[in-house]
RNA sequence: GGGUCCAUAGUCCAGUUGGUUAUGACGUCGCCCUUACACGGCGAAGAUCCAGGGUUCGAAUCCCUGUGGACCCA
């Protein structure tokens, strides 16, 4: 009768031992063969310590769909990736050396950048393994490696001779500071508060004044039109006159186009290159002549006179006190303005035409859309994130970055005609260093070549993620039985960049959807609700966490605080709490391990109440893992592990298992049950909390690791859950009329079982020593 | 301006196709070492279910309008 589990509390220690055995029986090794199952697994980048607790919170849920599948039968690809191409490593690199990338040498700089990814990604990558994520650690990827730049390379050539790809000279959003085109969706909005300037343009050939409103007066010099709406009666005599831009000499007409509002400032806009995306469409449209205002160290140009050389925001102000000084100024209001921001350099873009490659998608949109009706998206509702940005696309990709931590355009240009040649697939090519691979130019013939220097976007690299782990033209028959992938587990911000693009890439290579199924969660917000960030110093560091209440801790609080899809917040004092229930968890455990496991036994009333509550349990369970929701079955197993099992049936059976007063197939049947119960509860747990699920099932029921077991089915018990309410009331009842007359809880007490108990009596008379 | 989502005790959250007394956790406050567990047990307090209107015998739940918030798009 003694207990076989000694100590009383579950020690986090233990996890380090598990993990061990884990990793020498190499358990999560997948074979492709049989019913497979493939995570796109998101290849976090590693971008400065600490590691956002919600993003570990995020991967232990995608172990948990790995682990879900494995317990389904299913062989699980369960790759790890690490992402490491793009703007913060610059940036972190220029930060931490005190240097300017451009004013560097490239093959020096890009040795730095490196050298700071490994560092940063050794730490996530400890992360990730204390976790007890069941990924494959062995050879896991980056995305900067010669053979995924490659791939990258590759796909580019693949496309490049489809004609998808094409150069152009367009507006694009331009980011200054960091010196690079960027997409649209890389753009945020925020509030800035900014002057909106009401300026006076005298008419040409009346002695009147027109009143416009601007956010951007530097931009006079590139202003080639005024327009007012259609359907302003205020202005309809003044169509086709010309307005004197003030302190520029130059006349512009004034036009029609509904996008101007009655209400904004006088009703009359001016029409700039390039002010916003709004000005770049009436340029387009009234097929305006466009005067470059701003070049891309965000300084004017000569165009702007006494102004150029002048920052923009300089330039506003000097340009706002001459307006002032000549009278040309009629008030000035303090307004908020909605601004484009990058969101990577945090400053305001600018547009500035440049020539940039192109990736099209535009054509792709209506196929785009027909793939994703027939994505499954855990939870639906955000299925409409992706169905909304589809309708907004309206140009397509830039996928040119002048950046040098990236792959590169394997392009070499010919030197006297300029012709771009791209070079065979299958190799990484460095055209800012390497040799051409390119003899003659197929248009002039000459022999010297220039190489391309610009990278790729690095979505470029993260969109073909599903290709790459499935050894897309690497390994044909592989690549046969693994794509498209089961799943892409994801966070709902990157769906209009990751999850669009990668749909978009996959289509026009594969012309199949890259998986079946995508799971979107929310992001991680601090414990009042507010986004996590270094300048607030709200930023939580899991690793410490971890260490202290173990991971198993860590991954119930996740999948019991996170519902999936919605935004969640990460409170240490929550987590800390989340531990009891391991611990209680155990404590039932090292109850049940005095007394030896029985496989069957003549059941009890109390046994066959229990039971059906179980299966019960059992259909949630399976109901929230087959959504991949973990939040369902953590929270229904907590429920009834804690306040039906241990509360209520553990006490109701403890005599008859102890045996006194009980006949042996009646003490049998409790011993029986109770490690039912426990067995099917460890099972049910095993992809939430694997460490101590595993510890308990090796020390109770089997030699060999839970992580081969498959999830239990329900067994069609007769239902007994109509009993629960009664007997939970009756048992909060006894105690506490025993608490109102001083009793304890031991003690003998006079009360009557109601007759509708009355299957229940014999246990409950025991559990509360009833003298009736 | 448009879209998506959200609004339930001090805090977080559940509430299946509408159906008696609205779930659980954290926190708070009492009492209790009862042989699995004080990382525990028992109990208590704490909610005009955002507001208004509608449908219905009946609404936290369905519909409409509004208010507030988060995110996205123009």
């Amino acid at each position: 009768m003694e207990p076989t589990i000694k100590e009383t509390a579950w020690n986090p220690e233990i996890e380090k031992q598990i993990l061990k055995q884990w990793e020498e029986s190499r358990i999560y090794d997948f074979y492709a063969e049989g019913d497979i199952f493939v995570i796109d697994t998101p290849p976090p980048y590693p971008s400065g310590r600490p590691w956002h607790i919600g993003a570990a919170a995020h991967y232990t849920q995608i172990d948990m769909i790995a682990r879900t599948a494995r317990m389904l039968s299913k062989n699980v690809l369960f790759p790890i990736g690490i992402d490491r191409n793009g703007l913060p490593v610059e940036m972190y690199t220029e930060k931490k050396y005190n240097i300017r990338m451009h004013e560097t040498d490239r093959g020096e700089f890009l040795k730095l950048c490196a050298t700071a990814l490994d560092d940063l990604e050794a730490e996530m990558i400890q992360i990730m393994k204390s976790l007890g994520l069941s990924g494959n650690f062995s050879d896991y990827y980056r995305t900067d490696s010669e053979q995924y730049r490659t791939l990258t390379q590759s796909t580019f050539i693949e496309l490049w001779k489809k004609g998808l790809v094409y150069i152009a000279n367009r507006p694009n959003n331009y980011d200054w500071v960091t010196g690079t085109t960027i997409a649209d969706a890389e753009i945020t909005y925020e509030e800035i508060p900014t002057k909106l300037v009401y300026m006076k343009f005298k008419i040409k050939g009346r002695d009147q004044i027109l009143t416009i409103a601007s956010t951007r007066p530097e931009l006079l010099c590139a202003c080639q039109a005024i327009v007012v709406n259609p359907e302003d009666e205020r202005y309809m005599d003044l169509l086709g006159t010309k307005v004197a831009i003030p302190l520029i000499n130059r006349d512009v007409e004034i036009k029609t186009h509904p996008s101007a509002e009655k209400e904004f400032g006088s009703g009359a806009v001016m029409v700039c290159s390039y002010g916003d995306q709004n000005d770049v469409a009436l340029f387009r449209e009234l097929k305006l002549q466009e005067i470059v205002a701003i070049d891309t160290n965000g300084r004017l140009t000569e165009v702007a006179g006494p102004y150029a050389g002048l920052k923009v925001k300089q330039a506003r102000e000097k340009i706002i006190v001459d307006l002032q000084n000549h009278g040309f100024v009629e008030k000035i209001e303090s307004i908020n303005h909605r601004t484009p921001i990058s969101e990577r350099s945090k400053i305001p873009i600018e547009i500035i035409p440049m020539e940039e490659y192109y990736l099209k998608q535009k054509d792709s949109v209506e196929r785009i859309r027909d793939l994703s009706s027939k994505i499954v998206f855990h939870p639906a509702m955000h299925k409409q994130i992706l169905m909304n940005w589809l309708e907004s696309i309206s140009i397509d990709w830039p996928i040119s970055r002048r950046r040098y931590y990236g792959t590169e355009i394997p392009i070499w240009y010919c030197k006297s005609c300029k012709e771009p040649h791209v070079p065979e697939p299958g190799k990484y090519y460095k055209p800012w260093k390497d040799k051409s691979p390119i003899r003659k130019c197929i248009k002039c013939g000459a022999a010297e070549f220039m190489g391309e220097e610009r990278t790729f976007d690095t979505w470029m690299d993260s969109s073909i993620s599903p290709l790459y782990i499935s050894k897309y033209k690497q390994d044909e028959e592989f690549f046969r039985k693994t794509y498209p992938a089961t799943i892409r587990p994801q966070s709902k911000d990157i769906v209009r960049t990751w999850l669009y693009y990668t749909i978009l890439r996959c289509e026009q290579l594969t012309s199949k959807s890259p998986w079946h199924e995508a799971w979107i969660m929310g992001y991680g917000v601090d414990e009042h609700g507010s986004k996590m960030s270094k300048s607030k110093g709200n930023v939580i560091d899991p690793l410490p966490i971890i260490q202290k209440f173990g991971a198993d801790t860590f991954r119930f609080w996740s999948a019991s605080e996170i519902n999936l899809g919605y935004d969640f917040r990460c409170s240490e004092q929550k987590i800390e709490t989340t531990k009891k229930f391991l611990s209680k968890l155990w404590n039932v455990s090292r109850f049940l391990s005095s007394f030896a496991v029985i496989k069957s036994g003549k059941t009890s009333p109390s046994d066959k109440w229990i039971l059906s509550e179980l299966d019960r349990l059992v259909l949630e369970c399976k109901k929230g893992y087959s959504e991949y929701n973990f939040f369902i079955p953590a929270t229904a197993i907590r429920e009834f592990t804690w306040n039906l099992f241990a509360a209520h049936y553990i006490e109701m059976a403890k005599g008859r298992a102890y045996g006194a007063g009980f006949a042996e197939d009646e003490r049998d049947g409790a011993i029986f049950t109770l490690h039912k119960v426990l067995s099917t509860l460890l099972i049910l747990l095993a992809p939430i909390t694997p460490f101590i699920t595993d510890y308990l099932w090796q020390n109770l029921y089997a030699e060999k690791t839970i992580h081969n077991e498959r999830f239990v089915e329900t067994e069609n018990h007769e239902d007994w859950t109509k009993f629960t309410k009664e007997i939970t009331e009756f048992n909060s009842d006894v105690w506490n009329k025993k608490k109102g007359s001083g009793l304890s809880l031991k003690d003998p007490i006079e009360i009557p079982v109601p007759s509708s108990l009355e299957p229940f009596a014999k246990d409950l008379r025991t559990m509360h020593n009833l003298k009736y």
